[in-house]
Formats: C-alpha cells, structure tokens, sequence
DNA sequence: ACTTGGTAGACTGTCTACCAAGTGCCATCC
DNA sequence: GGATGGCACTTGGTAGACAGTCTACCAAGT
C-alpha cells in the first residue's frame, strides 16, 4: 500500500536556508491523502476508517486524525462525528459556487498584481504564456495544465497578499479536483486570454486586468456548463462500481 | 478557570429538527480558545502549552492539541515544532492586506446579494439598518457594532455561495480581533454607506452594490490608518506587561 | 407487509502513559 | 564578553484502553 516518504520537499527559496526540517508527519499524511482523493484512490462517498488508513500509510492513528480534521475544514472529506470521514461528495451548485469565488479572488489578484508588477514578475509571467502556448500547440495537455497552473499561482503571488494566495490556492486546488472528469477543451480561447491578461498587468491597468481575470474565469465556467450539458445523463447517472475514474484529462482554466 | 460549557448552541432550523448532537470536545476547546485570544485573555506572543491549557479547560492534551492545529491553519497561533504555539502577532502590512481580500470577498457578495435578493430579505436588510442608526444615534456602540456584524453577515449569506460566506467569516473575525485597540469612529459615515449599499441590493444594482460594498471596505481602511498615523508611536511601542488590553472599543466596519 | 425491539459489531472520541527528539535558556568556562 | 555544554521543558508520535454512538441486521409482534 501507499507509504508515506517522510522526506522534505521544500521548494528551494533564496537566501537563508533552513537546513532541514523534517516535516511533521501529519502534514504528510495530509498530501497524501489529498493526493489520494484528487487520483481518485479515494472514490467520492468513500467512507474512511483512520485505523485502515493509518495501516496503508504505516503510521498510527493520531497524525491521519489531525490530518483527517484538517481535511474536513477545507471541505476535502465531511466528518460524521461517531461514525468518521467520507470523501466529500460535490453537490452539482459547488463548482459553480467555486468558480465565483475564485472570480473574486483571482480577479482582485490581477488587479493588484497589475499594481505592483516588477519587470522581472512581467518576464515570468511572458515566458509561462510563451511555454504554456507551445504546450498547447504541440498537444501536451499535462504541460499545458501544469503551465496555467503556475501562470495563475504567479499572478496570485504577485498581488502581495497572503490571504488572497492562500485562499486562491485553497479554492484551486478543489476546482482542479472537480474538474478531473471532464475533457479538455477551450485550450486556444484560454491562452489568448492569458496573453491579454498579461499584457494589462505589464501595462499596470489594473482594471483591465482585473476584467480580464474575470472574463477569463467567466468562460471557463461557460465551458464547463457546456461539458455538463453535453454528456449530462452520463455524468448524472449513480456512479457504478465499474468506473474506476482515475487520473482523467483535465480542463484548460 | 475558563471551563468549557459542552452545551450545543445550534441556531434554530425550521422543519427537521436534529434533537441533540454533543459538539465534540475539541470544536468547543477550539471555541473557547478563539474566544479567549479575541478578548484578550491569551495576550498576542504569548506562549501556549499544551498541557497547561489543557488544565485551564479540565481535558486532556488530545483535544487541544487538535484545536491548536485548527488555529494555527487559520491563522491565529503559529506553531513552532518543538517549541509550542505562540498567540499571532499581526504584522502591520496584515490588516491592510486582510481588508483587501475582505473588499473582493464582500463586493462580490454584494454583487450576488443584489442578484438573488427575494423582497424578504431586502425587508430584514432595512430593519438592520434601521436599528443600526438607531443605536448608533443614542451612542450604544456595542449595539451598533454588533449589527454592522449582522449586516455583514447576511449579506453575504444572501449571495448563496458558501465558499464566500465561509473565508468572509473568517476574514471577518480576524479583522475585529485586529480592531479592537482602535477607537469607534466614522460611525456615522458608516451607516450612510449602509444605507447606499442597501438600497442598491433593493434594486437590484449589481455594480452599484459591488461598487457600494467596495467602497465602504476602503473607507474602513482608511480609518484604521489614520487612527494608526494619529497615535502611531503610542502603538508602535513595544508591549508593556502593564497594558491589559482587554475589551477595548471596536470600530464600526 | 410493516413496524418495533433487541443485539451485535465497528468506529470514533477521549484519556492515559510513555519515549524520542528538538528547542530555549542558563550557568559555566575560556 | 562570547562560545559551550548541559539541563529542563515541550512537542510529535506510539500504544492501549474504554465508553458512547452509529449502522446493520434479525426476530418477533401487529
């Protein structure tokens, strides 16, 4: 079964170096159970029992409790008390909820990112559209994800804000999950829009760049509508045992 | 000592009626340790040890344990591996960086409230502001910070995204924690802009109640930093034991 | 056929005890 | 005075125990 490597893997920052931290083993039963959860390892509805996890990850209760409890706080599992954690179920309404949310906080990102952008962020932030749209070109779809990705989390860096990063990073990771089973589409519309976002933050309009974000939210959430009413009756069917659901393509956002 | 009270203290739901479901331990130490820091009990940078308030609150290490990571996710202790949880000690760019993402959560609150408004709501929105500037005129300030609070609420309850009601919440109760070693001002203005707002959700006015929203957040801040020019050094000084700092005034957001 | 009552098993919530490793502090030493 | 070594304290994690609760199932009664 799956057993947890307890070594670090801080991303390198610059400057002082803490010359190693071992990381507290919750935490690394909390990657990887959500990595469990976002593979689909972990079906949806999935009732978790934390002694059988504990025995999987080959630790004992208390650091897969408190990372259970993590886990239930950022609506990744719902805990029943006395009966335990079942891998959350979206309702139909919660991508769409998701998606506003991160329209907010991402729109407003952009717009203090236009605010405070170095030249240096705005090379960056050229450089991940030039590479995100060769990924996109030569149809590597994982690339092309990975790159927006790190498009999006640069942008939310650059605002300056702590709570709006952490927030962002939070809803993104959940919409990135939910997004899982649908195909991937809109590829070409999206980096279009990211080169126009880009250009209005290293102009430093800032409200443009904040319309920009929004529209570029927008649309996605139009595609996934879209998706949704395409092979509606599939999706909407009881899930059968049969779909194993794993590790599908996911959507350019 | 603070002991806590299991007590469940559910907000009456019409309809099924669920009888009673003991609150597990660690959410009631999780209160009672949110509550304490807020009012001042665990001043800012002091160093919480497990066992010690697990003795102020008659339970075991267990459930403290647990509420202390909860807070430190939040953001309202820090813990440090070996060491123990210290009390947050807000850096100054904090608030400033907090009420930045209250703005966006709230304004697209604002946004949808304006969109889903039902003639009900808009009723108990203007009964809220009613009482607010009553409360405001004969100078009960509690009664008129309290009510600001349940403005604010329900407005974003109103916008039906549990994700923006979920991080406004938070945002929202770090912000009165960091307020409260400021003087009431800008009252008045306050209830003004409430009014604004209000009547723009009544119409239906999207942007006007997006913009309205928007602008009072900014406005807040705005006060806090001259608040926080005026009696600068006053504030900047290093805490002396002698300052209680217990249930100060709160500014009226 | 439907409800009721009872029983059994499974898990969580919490407590206790214990140990290893890391951290901060203080006295000591050069 | 500044480095050093050691000590007390605290967390992080493990193990085991036990009560309370939840689910499911079965049997009897209506």
């Amino acid at each position: 079964m799956t057993t947890i490597s307890t070594g670090t893997s801080d991303p390198v920052s610059p400057g002082v170096r803490h010359v190693k931290r071992p990381t507290p083993l919750r935490e690394s039963v909390y990657e990887a159970l959500t990595e469990m959860i976002i593979d689909g390892t972990l079906e949806r509805g999935r009732h978790l029992v934390e002694v059988e996890l504990a025995g999987m990850l080959g630790v004992s209760r208390q650091p897969v409790r408190e990372a259970l409890q993590r886990l239930n706080n950022e609506g990744w599992v719902d805990l029943r008390p006395g009966f335990g954690a079942m891998v959350h179920v979206p309702a139909e309404d919660e991508v769409d909820q998701l998606l506003a949310a991160r329209a907010a906080l991402e729109s407003e990102s952009a717009r203090l990112a236009a605010r405070h952008a170095t030249k240096d962020d705005v090379a960056k932030l050229k450089e991940l559209c030039k590479v995100g749209t060769a990924y996109h070109e030569s149809g590597d779809i994982d690339g092309a994800v990975r790159t927006n990705g790190e498009l999006h989390s640069l942008i939310t860096q650059m605002s300056g804000n702590r709570f709006l990063v952490d927030f962002a990073a939070q809803v993104d990771r959940r919409v990135r999950w939910y997004y899982t089973p649908v195909a991937p589409v809109r590829g070409a519309a999206s980096w279009r829009e990211h080169n126009r976002l880009v250009k209005a933050i290293s102009e430093g309009d800032e409200d443009k760049a904040a319309q920009a974000m929004r529209e570029h939210t927008e649309h996605t959430r139009k595609a996934y509508h879209d998706l949704q009413a395409a092979n509606g009756s599939d999706e909407a069917a009881p899930e059968t045992e049969a779909t194993p659901r794993r590790r599908r393509r996911t959507i350019t956002s």
